[in-house]
DNA sequence: CTCCAGGTTCCGG
DNA sequence: CCGGAACATGGA
């Protein structure tokens, strides 16, 4: 309710100033971003693809070229649509730029809210302390799906490089900032793929599983914006049915993708913290 | 060169 | 239902 009236506050909207930056005439939307720290949020394992440049990071969000920086609490984006090789918002206004980055940081969660109900616990403390400024975000649900179905058995620098190779080679390239970022592959794209072309991107045993989920996923059969409604139990279900995803997958998609902020993703290291401080054998 | 990494699936007790 | 093993690839 609060974000509602608070998007509808002409106060509020005027407050989105669209400024002329110095060098290239460079148009950006500026977005309030309280307790928000966008290099925590890029690196802390939720998405593969974003790099640094100059004070902050290019990427993509859905079809769109990004390059977004933070000064302080405030965000700094601009956006280089799929038509075009310019720089700046072009094709985009202020506006449709600001709710674009605001929607994938989920920069409208209560963030501060969330953190004051954990629990007074010392460990949870020291956690949320840890990771101030860490959102979830909202991604788009096939690259979601498709990205961690990638990370089963790998480091997290080995998914940043599989999630590259596939931007390269299936993905559509575009500029911002006059640097090359790419699209995530759509399902019917990697579909249309053999197994042996995705292993061509390091996936190993992984190809066979994306590629039938890519099928299921474009054929209709599997069909993620459909499952949207569906109750924690039920969407977990479906997304588990699909080659490759298991529960721990289920639930990054569940969390990253779909926005259910229950889903807990247990994976071998939070397994490991788990046993450690929660479940330790008493002596 | 060996070990292991943000799991899933299949198989045998 | 539960523990084990196979599955590819690359960096430490």
């Amino acid at each position: 309710l609060e974000h509602s009236l608070e998007i509808r506050n002409p106060n509020f909207v005027a407050f989105l100033v669209i400024v002329f930056g110095e060098q290239n005439m460079m148009r950006f939307a500026e977005i309030p971003a309280p307790d928000f720290d966008l290099e925590k949020t890029l690196s802390s394992g939720q998405v593969f693809h974003w790099e640094k440049a100059d004070a902050g990071f290019v990427g993509v969000i859905g079809d769109h070229a990004i390059y977004v920086e933070q000064q302080g609490e405030l965000l700094r984006a601009s956006v280089a649509s799929a038509s075009s090789r310019c720089f700046g918002n072009h094709g985009h206004d202020a506006h449709a730029t600001m709710q674009l980055v605001r929607n994938y940081f989920a920069l409208d969660h209560p963030l501060a809210e969330i953190c004051a109900s954990l629990p007074d616990d010392p460990m949870m403390q020291a956690a949320s302390e840890s990771c101030r400024g860490l959102r979830i975000m909202r991604q788009p649900k096939w690259e979601c799906l498709a990205t961690f179905i990638c990370s089963s058995m790998k480091q997290v620098a080995h998914i940043r490089q599989i999630s590259g190779a596939l931007r390269e080679r299936f993905g559509t390239r575009l500029q911002v900032r006059g640097q090359d970022v790419r699209t995530f592959p759509p399902a019917d794209c990697l579909a249309a793929a053999t197994e042996k072309e995705l292993r061509k991107c390091a996936l190993g045993y992984r190809a066979g599983n994306l590629l039938k989920t890519a099928q299921l996923v474009s054929s209709g059969a599997g069909d993620l914006e459909s499952w949207i409604p569906l109750p924690d139990n039920e969407l977990c279900a479906r997304l588990c049915s699909l080659p490759g995803v298991g529960a721990k997958v289920a639930n990054c998609v569940m969390l990253f993708a779909y926005e259910r902020l229950r889903a807990f993703p247990i994976d071998v290291w939070i397994e490991r913290v788990l046993r450690q401080h929660y479940f330790a054998p008493r002596v």
